[in-house]
DNA sequence: CGTTTCGTTGAACTGCGTCAAGTATCGTGG
DNA sequence: CCACGATACTTGACGCAGTTCAACGAAACG
């Protein structure tokens, strides 16, 4: 296309990195160990098992207890709210497969997408607390969810207390994504912004084998992820351009390429203890086995 | 339209459409009292046990599990890391008196406050898991808070799955504190915003009864709301002013007073449901106590 | 009491939003 | 096979909400 400024500074200064004052200032090293994590699991097993098996080794009562979870299957199209802002939550529900999207919506129509829901996400795990659904849940591809009413996850924190704990950091691991983009949205740029958030799909992705070779699908129109990172959908659509124009990534339809990651990562400032975050937690098993509690009677009186 | 309008639309629009210009008289008065640091406490339950206890009636025994946990208590000054991003988790800590905010640096400086810990709110709980923290946190005021090692928190989700179902969802609300703050960052207004944030923090204090006739104290600088809210000092400013001039807020020092809450909250775009969210959850007794599970052992083989 | 830190305000600047209009792309019915 | 909306993607022009720069007063602090 048009002949663009290459590589290098192709984007202009970011920002003004200056802050006069800010105790926080610390430098960073590299942080590059921990690589050697595998997380694959059998492929036999469901989303949900493998995703609390890479906290810790599942047992078999608690594989039985999880596959028994798993047994309702439901497929929903592309487009239906699982879950609606102002409504009753239903059952818990587990996304086997497909892409969905948290978001909220103000009173006038503006809408902020919260999260993706990827393979492995639950959906509406709290609702035993919050009847009332503060966010909505709408699938973008079509999608394929095990349903279970919530009193089950009562009784797995009752009974299967190291899952209860697998899937309690599971929402930590949430949060702390929220959390970045939180960042996102309040300090960084449009660009940044854009960068960060491709990079982070990428990654999570990889994990669950959805992308190789910084090669994966986005299932998600421009108005959507303009919502995803509070723009306006014209300047999604010219931030993305600047990416592409500078060479980082392409775009072909749905299909998204980083091209280079390293300097994709760099203009998002992406944070090499979140990507550890997001990739590979420490394994709980250690942690469980080694405390006592062991007289695993729950009621003592 | 009159030049300096009253109450009812004082504001002006509130996003799109064409603002008023023209400066707005103000009359600024600067009365400065004394700082009280008035702070009510609890006569006899400490913050968690009255946290937890907020979700479920804590039993005898649960309630010794708690009181151990909170047994060594440390005081810091204002403005003191108990956690820094970057650096390796310590304790568990359960903030018991004071205010801190938990927050998280760009490299270059750029900061965003993610929340405000009050009393009750834990740090640090998922240090089993992610063993370097993503994120700092300071304290604000002068605090006291209680310490114990990671290896309780497991211990509690082994032998009291009722407290760890408790504290699961205390972290799920807190996610959701987070998510309306996304929405704000994405999506509303820097007046919005702001108003939303005071409303909010009026209903989480007078929960704790830290506030009372719409009156509590914000141990906060404007660059610390600035950075909670992703705008600059200068704008955080000018936009504090106009809520004051508009009478819906009044300022002194570090004591705030809502003068209009209704008007506040909805300029705010005030969500109820929201509001139902961060102040009386479902009680969670009868869920436990109806499901089945009762053969309470931990581990089957 | 000097030195920071915090709050306040004017003025100029800019990243991003809004408006408007045009261009693929695709499914659907004729 | 071609019109046909309909939906998504693009791009230019312009305006505004919010940022940056700068400067000063006032309270807090040691």
């Amino acid at each position: 296309m048009a002949d663009r400024p290459q590589k290098a500074e192709w984007f202009g200064k970011t920002r003004k990195g200056t802050r006069p004052k800010g105790p926080v200032a610390r430098g960073r090293e590299k942080a590059r160990e921990g690589m050697t994590r595998a997380r694959a699991m059998a492929p036999s097993a469901t989303p949900l098992w493998r995703k609390l098996g890479s906290y810790l080794e599942i047992r078999d009562e608690e594989k039985g207890f999880l596959a028994e979870l798993e047994r309702t299957i439901v497929g929903h199209p592309p487009r239906t709210d699982l879950l609606r802002q102002g409504e009753r939550y239903g059952d818990v529900r587990v996304m086997r497969d497909g892409w969905a999207m948290r978001h909220k919506a103000l009173p006038d129509g503006r809408r902020q997408v919260v999260n993706f829901v990827l393979p492995g996400d639950i959906i509406g795990i709290y609702c035993n607390l919050f009847d009332i659904a503060d966010h909505s849940v709408t699938t973008l591809t079509a999608v394929s969810v095990a349903n279970f009413p919530p009193e089950r996850v009562v009784e797995l924190f009752q009974r299967f207390p190291r899952l209860a704990a697998a899937l309690a950091w599971a929402g930590a691991k949430e949060e702390a994504i929220v959390a970045e983009r939180l960042l996102s949205l309040g300090r960084r740029t449009a660009l940044e912004r854009t960068a960060h958030l491709i990079v982070e799909l990428l990654r999570r992705l990889t994990v669950v084998n959805l992308a190789e070779n910084g090669r994966f699908t986005l299932p998600v129109t421009q108005e959507i992820l303009a919502d995803a990172l509070g723009l306006s959908i014209v300047h999604m659509n010219r931030t993305l351009r600047r990416l592409r124009d500078g060479g980082l990534i392409e775009l072909n339809g749905q299909k998204i390429t980083v091209n280079d990651l390293r300097q994709l990562a760099s203009v998002g400032q992406f944070d090499e203890l979140y990507l550890h975050l997001i990739r590979a937690p420490k394994r709980l098993d250690q942690v469980f086995d080694t405390t006592r509690g062991d007289r695993g009677d729950v009621r003592l009186a």
